[in-house]
DNA sequence: ATTCGTGAGTACAGTTTCGATACCCATATT
DNA sequence: AATATGGGTATCGAAACTGTACTCACGAAT
């Protein structure tokens, strides 16, 4: 399978691989949500090449997660905002972030501290059931495919 | 910056991605969530080539997310699980395929479905604050970098 | 006793992608 | 006129990835 292919598995963790999971997306998507919004903003951050930054920035744009907004004319400048859908994809940040906190924490430097405005605390994010409100753990989550789903065990004979 | 450097950040984000941001990283990932354990299944399930693969499964061992544990000898064969630093990546697995399921679906084929077994309900996970147990969004959520953190704002004049 | 099949890889050539560096263009400032 | 700013392209060598083939250790089938 190609790369260019997973957006045509039937697996909504492939699709949605297929527009963020690459190398920079994701970092990229960390500074917007850090309230980065500028080229060369990006570019300095992170440090990626300009070429490959544009093509990021097209190809999420493209998918609707950012838009592109001309904050000034003569000449057309523009800046980067992340749309609903890429507003959207906050709870994936904050699970990465939560998961390098607790383990690849280390003396390198201090993470990332979130803190909840509206109980004003730091708060660690915690995965609940929409439909109980109960804290999920992997092994009580049953995953059933939807019809067209490889089924997990059919490549073994 | 090269990507090697990325786990060398103060950024939490940055360091997960170090060790999962990977295109095939997460899809290994995905296949071991849904109980696939062996060489020769990824392969075929994923089709990536069997250098990578190897390479990729290396990877993720050293780095503490899945263990390598051999179920016969002569000859030795191994199967690779999870551990529990694996299991806790569920959240963002399970925030990856919600984010599909919303503003991918279409016609391709039905999404993965998720149970939460001890309520019995198909459900949607929502990130909810550890302190004070409401639902977050995005907007009520204040990131404060730690020391050393570079300022989201620093790189504009 | 040879051949076939399985599981877990390694080796290598060819292609694709990426990174570094340089360059372009329109405007504003000195 | 020279320089700075912002947002990009162009080019080329280096690195990563893919496809295909091969290895090795064993077990079963012919």
């Amino acid at each position: 399978m190609k790369w260019d292919d997973l957006d045509a598995q039937p697996c909504s963790v492939a699709r949605t691989l297929a527009v963020v999971g690459d190398r920079w997306t994701l970092m990229i998507l960390r500074d917007c949500f850090l309230g980065v919004q500028r080229f060369d903003d990006f570019q300095h951050r992170l440090g990626l090449s300009r070429a490959l930054l544009a093509d990021r920035l097209k190809a999420l744009t493209d998918a609707g997660v950012l838009e592109r907004h001309a904050y000034q004319t003569r000449p057309e400048r523009f800046e980067y905002r992340l749309t609903p859908a890429g507003i959207d994809l906050h709870p994936i940040m904050l699970g990465l972030a939560d998961w390098g906190n607790r383990h690849l924490a280390d003396d390198r430097g201090a993470p990332l501290l979130y803190r909840h405005k509206t109980c004003d605390h730091d708060f660690r994010p915690v995965t609940t059931c929409s439909h109980c409100g109960e804290a999920l753990d992997a092994r009580s989550v049953a995953v059933r495919p939807g019809p067209g789903f490889p089924d997990p065990r059919a490549a073994r004979r």
